[in-house]
DNA sequence: GTCTATACGGCGATAGAC
DNA sequence: GTCTATCGCCGTATAGAC
């Protein structure tokens, strides 16, 4: 058995880690972020992966499934912490700092990968239903309707207080999620209105991180 | 004359309104925001528009031009109006609401743009370049840079004043872009998570509407 | 200007050796 | 499991008649 590790094949000199499967996943998921799905194509996912084109298929039969599955793992990631923060019971004024500042942390990380996904889900609408059952998956059932009454009721908690102005929550979840998200799915954009490069573009999120926060409660504010 | 005029050929049985150019590019607008520039066909644009497809290539030579100039098209009616407020002299208390009243208009009537634009900016860098000259062109010559200072001029005046909060003009303009543009884009999405349906939507946008501007104004308040 | 017909290349997918 | 070789379609682009 140790022989049978020890015999790894030689590998393409770029990606010697992780056994194939992983790095066509990996490749796959930059590739499809880069050109979108029907821009994308298998020759360029093996060569990334420093695999031979036909072993795509022995893995994903074909390239819609191979696409599917990379949308699942990117969608998934972008709005997964959405639910999970909503959900817990800190207060608003914790759970608002808390969530813009773990969507910058991520979106920094990942940049493009909003683009992506609001690309497929224009032109592919059954990419919808496939996104809402996989964040259900995620957070081990809690639909988004679960989700947004609980935070309704939370809302409508410190309206009765006074300590906040009433506001739905579909808008509420609306408004946080485009503050965060829009700057990375327009980056492009935003760097050449504000003439910014890469450095420019991250100082220009780190001022957002303290920023936001602020505009987002006090907006809130009766 | 009159008789070239009455000499009109017979056409397909859906458009035979404008002359053949003016088809194409309409058929080209359609196509190329739902399928998305890599993944639209030059025969469904030619159905589309009632016409050959060697007539694509006979008024654009090849797709690539023809995606540009939709692109433009497109990407300069999404982001037009923006320059176009920022710049007079109304107040910021007319402004926000006007900015966010014909935003979410135009965008009502064309909801896919924003996803389509966000999309091609995405994977195609160039047209971040291609886009702001022609911002810059329907403007007649005001470059974001100039939008934007005169913007945050306006902004140091009312924090001078204590009537607002100090913000940057590229925090404020993002902000309100993002506000406006990003439950377009994440359309199918929203729909999705809420639960929506078309007349759903609409009704969620129309909320908005008068939602949006006070949350915004009120997030300035000292 | 508009059409029909066709050339040409690229890409997804499969067959089959190792 | 991984590779080489190849098939067959589909899509862009062009040639040429009308």
């Amino acid at each position: 058995m140790a022989r049978k590790v020890a015999a790894k094949k030689k590998r393409a000199a770029s990606p010697p880690d992780g056994d194939a499967e992983q790095r066509i996943l990996d490749a796959a998921h930059a590739v499809f972020i880069r050109r979108g799905t029907a821009g994308a194509r298998m020759q360029e996912i093996a060569d990334e992966a420093g695999v031979n084109k036909a072993l795509l298929h022995y893995y994903f039969r074909d390239k819609s499934r191979l696409a599917a599955a990379i949308f699942q793992r990117v969608a998934g990631s972008v709005f997964a912490r959405i639910a999970e923060v909503a959900l817990s019971d800190a207060a608003l004024e914790e759970k608002v700092p808390h969530i813009v500042g773990a969507y910058l942390d991520q979106l920094s990380r990942a940049p493009y990968a909003p683009g992506y996904v609001l690309g497929e889900l224009n032109h592919h609408p059954e990419r919808g239903k496939q996104l809402i059952d996989a964040l259900a998956r995620r957070q081990g059932g809690a639909t988004p309707r679960a989700v947004l009454s609980r935070l309704q009721q939370q809302l409508d908690q410190r309206v009765a207080n006074g300590t906040i102005k009433p506001i739905s929550a579909q808008q509420f979840l609306t408004n946080l999620i485009s503050l965060c998200i829009f700057p990375f799915a327009a980056k492009p954009l935003l760097c050449g209105v504000m003439e910014l490069d890469e450095a420019g573009f991250a100082a220009f999120i780190e001022e957002r991180r303290r920023v936001l926060p602020e505009f987002f409660l006090n907006a809130l504010r009766p």
